[in-house]
DNA sequence: TCTGGGGTCCTAGGACCC
DNA sequence: TCTGGGGTCCTAGGACCC
């Protein structure tokens, strides 16, 4: 009989290399790719890796050296990256069917059975996406999910593997080794915390995890992990929901940023809350949503002296679901009203929308339609901004252009800082790509 | 000076019901 | 002395993912 298939296609280091595309003097040169307010390293080349660079490193304590050492370091530029990844997506979506998109640079798709055929298909839709976007990618193949995650990771590796492994051929090679090479932390659904309490019990290795009785891990852990060794050997039971890809909503929205420099007033603090009710609630829109609560939270430094961190945090429970930005905006900005601790050095805040449903599915009783957007004002406001680009209409002052680049943000003195952002060549005309012919 | 953002799933425990 | 038990729903928080 022959077992059903699952292949995990992943771009390598995929926001550095987006920034290779337009850019191809980087090509084989160290590249990291920073955070929001260039904080820290969210992404690395392999060339990054091999210096020693570290994911999560906060930019400013290796920023010296890495720069000593010819690193080419880049402000995050999601812009881009969605629009690569949209184009990655859709070259690989010709080629096999069933795709579950799992994140920015990372698809589920479900091959044939027949395994040297779905290896060569995935080596043409590999080689698709190279010449035709410019990412590089690896398919790991096996059948259960976590196995072509440990596939995947070991094409990206083995260099001889052309860039697609097959879990089978792997095993079958090296036997037990392969797994008992994988750390257990590096196997996909055990975390800091789970791999301490496993090495803890001796569980080292991937192949230790394998190894155990599941239904005593469920026990004594979670369902999550019995799940996980089950799919190690080789029973599948993480389940997909790949037909779901565009109806798929969100169940909860979620905009919250780090400021570039603390806020300690109240006024200022109300700007930020109006910016990211508005973002979250155009998010909220597009996907014709209502939300029934809106959650506000905001924060000091967990980096600051001891016991100095302080948080605060509300949630304001609407009188009907809305999906008005106006009433969305106020509700968070007066959630905080009165709240805030004076002397408090805020440098973070959110906005959350929760219980979320479907417009379509809300049809409240006659005269009692006041708090939908009833004059459609997001709408216009969506519409005003997506033609003439984004913060050119807002409630309050906080999210109007202004001084930042391209005259996109205000200028306020907390809005990201983002000093080595590329070019957006493929969202916006006057950031398009130039090639020079000599 | 300077440490990200956005999500999902699972569990434990309390409230409530009959 | 002895003070039900089982089910469901909700929420907060932990853990994980990229």
């Amino acid at each position: 009989m022959t077992q059903p298939l699952v292949a995990l296609a992943d771009a390598n280091s995929f926001f550095a290399s987006c920034e290779r595309v337009f850019d191809p003097l980087l090509a084989d040169k160290p590249v990291v790719v920073l955070s929001n307010n260039d904080g820290c390293v969210v992404a690395r080349s392999a060339e990054a890796k091999r210096l020693g660079i570290r994911e999560g490193a906060p930019w400013f304590t290796i920023r010296e050296k890495a720069l000593r050492q010819g690193v080419t370091a880049r402000s995050s530029n999601y812009e881009l990256y969605a629009s690569l990844s949209a184009r990655m997506m859709s070259v690989m979506n010709r080629f096999m069917p069933g795709q579950e998109i799992y994140s920015i640079d990372e698809c589920f798709l479900s091959p044939t059975t027949d395994v040297q055929e779905t290896i060569d298909t995935a080596t043409t839709m590999r080689n698709a996406v190279l010449t035709g976007v410019g990412i590089p990618v690896s398919v790991g193949i096996a059948p259960t999910k976590t196995l072509a995650k440990v596939a995947n990771h070991w094409a990206k590796n083995h260099p001889s593997s052309g860039g697609v492994s097959l879990w089978s051929d792997i095993e079958a090679k090296y036997g037990d080794t392969a797994l008992a090479q994988i750390p257990v932390g590096d196997i996909w659904g055990v975390g800091r915390r789970l791999t301490k309490k496993l090495q803890a019990m001796g569980i080292v290795t991937a192949l230790d995890l394998q190894h155990q009785n599941p239904a005593l891990m469920r026990h004594r852990f979670s369902v999550t992990l019995e799940r996980t060794i089950l799919e190690l050997n080789g029973v599948p039971c993480i389940k997909g929901d790949a037909s779901a890809n565009d109806g798929k909503r969100k169940t909860e929205i979620l905009c919250s940023r780090m400021f570039s420099t603390p806020i300690t007033d109240q006024f200022e603090m109300e700007q930020a809350l109006s910016v990211y009710a508005q973002k979250a609630c155009r998010r909220l829109r597009r996907q014709s949503s209502l939300c029934s609560h809106v959650s506000v939270f905001c924060a000091t430094s967990p980096f600051g002296p001891e016991n100095s961190y302080d948080s605060f945090h509300a949630t304001t429970t609407l009188r009907d679901p809305s999906d008005d930005p106006l009433v969305i905006t106020k509700a968070a900005c007066n959630a905080i009203r009165g709240n805030l601790d004076p002397h408090a050095r805020y440098v973070r805040a959110g906005v959350l929308l929760l219980d979320l449903q479907d417009t379509k599915n809300f049809s409240p009783l006659p005269g009692f339609e006041a708090t939908r957007d009833i004059h459609n004002l997001g709408e216009v406001i969506d519409k005003a901004n997506s033609r003439f680009g984004t913060s050119h209409v807002g409630i309050g002052y906080g999210g109007i252009r202004g001084r930042g680049r391209n005259n996109e943000d205000s200028g306020a003195s907390w809005m990201m800082r983002r000093e080595m952002l590329s070019n957006r060549c493929t969202t916006r005309w006057d950031e398009m790509a130039v090639a020079h012919a000599d």
